[in-house]
DNA sequence: TTATACGCAATTGCATACACTGAGCCATCT
DNA sequence: AGATGGCTCAGTGTATGCAATTGCGTATAA
């Protein structure tokens, strides 16, 4: 039972999850399906039902008739994501502070003091933002609660096209160095409302320089378009 | 343009979920798409694309090669889930209790007063329970972030075929009044983590009764039948 | 030049046909 | 008898064809 019994559709879900979060396909980028079937060597429908299911996730916008099309995210759309994200994740280290096993805070610990090295020695920005992610993700996972964990990771989704932009904010790093920091002190302190204040703060604080940073760069007025305002990601 | 532009897809998917929502199909119930094809009378393509949507929302669980079933909550899931819905709701009041327009506050304290009103003439207790239904739904979209609304509708939607036993369950409907009696009052006095507090524990009394009322009823010793009905569900 | 009407190509939504999987049933073997 | 292996068939997964709809270039008008 080791196989997972992926189905076609699920191979092109996957592949197109991808493409979307390593920037391949860009917030904006039409998705045909002819297009997509050729590539893959699988017929439309298939594909269909990938689209179907990336829509459903949020990460993909589908109308009637229309184009699917890679979720494109206004600032007003980003802010209440980002605010919502900080609510829950706020909610989660509420419950994770009391009901994570040793072994995770250790694991969490670790994590913390492997990105702390990265940023002494100067290390890639990219690793360190894998390390933050796998933090936030840590502490979310922490809480035990399923539904709230499968909650918050599929609004973190929806960001996470956009996310890669926040490394290259000067400065950024050792400000999200010292809020991961008041975070897991709350935590091993075992005080779960000071844990959910920081985290929340934090989250909130980390939307508003993505959207600051990418506010600077911005073409279009309302919408932001990774890959036309950033030079290119080693990926 | 007033026209929604239905697709047969998404006419299919809102008649399954309103034979859900409505009890016609059960939790446990199987779902064959060439039988749904031939009662709705549109082919399986669409049907799939209903069915891949409802899975993906959580409302049915589907596996490859085998029948999508509407999802059946057992003991641990349901708790879960009310857990997690009390975060949220805990989270969209926070907001809205500072965000709410007066229309909205006022809006929301006719539905109370309604309740209050079928409560004293012994009203219908259908009717009772779609003015709570409303009350929560009125607070969470006070919050004006549809983010979270999305998110914490789409989380209630879950329990939602399970919540009409709530209404028989005795003495309840008076202890669920003055719970909201203390919500109601919070927002208004502006005490935004008392109007939080109370609606957290107020959710998850009710997950709390509902599951109580659940098992007293329980023949299998894991899962929940709504009909009374238990089927034979072993993973 | 800008705006509007129109027609054709491209693409989606749906139907149908085919391929594959998995669960039961029965026969066969030990 | 119980276990084992193939057979059957209901049902899902995928491919393909066709009709309906969009959008986009072109032509025409203001």
């Amino acid at each position: 039972m080791t196989d997972q019994d992926l189905t076609q559709a699920d191979t092109v879900r996957l592949a197109i999850e991808r493409e979307i979060f390593g920037g391949q396909l860009a917030p904006g980028d039409a998705l045909e399906e002819g297009r997509l079937a050729s590539r893959f060597g699988v017929s439309r429908t298939p594909v269909r039902e990938a689209i179907t299911q990336l829509a459903q996730a949020g990460l993909i916008t589908k109308r009637a008739h229309k184009r699917a099309v890679v979720a494109q995210l206004d600032a007003g759309a980003m802010l209440e994501l980002f605010e919502a994200l900080a609510e829950l994740e706020g909610a989660a280290v509420f419950l994770s502070t009391s009901r994570m096993s040793e072994a995770e805070k250790r694991a969490l610990k670790d994590i913390h003091e492997a990105a702390a090295e990265n940023l002494r020695s100067d290390g890639d920005p990219n690793e360190y933002a894998d390390l933050g992610f796998a933090f936030h993700q840590l502490i979310v996972r922490g809480c035990h609660n399923t539904a709230l964990i499968d909650t918050t990771e599929w609004l973190a989704l929806r960001v996470l096209p956009y996310r890669r932009f926040q490394v290259v904010a000067p400065g950024r790093l050792q400000r999200n160095q010292t809020d991961h920091d008041a975070i897991i002190s709350a935590i091993f302190a075992g005080d779960a409302e000071a844990a959910r204040e920081e985290i929340r703060r934090h989250t909130l604080e980390q939307g508003d320089a993505l959207m600051r940073f990418i506010a600077l760069n911005k073409t279009s007025h309302a919408d932001f378009h990774p890959n036309g305002l950033i030079k290119e990601q080693p990926l």
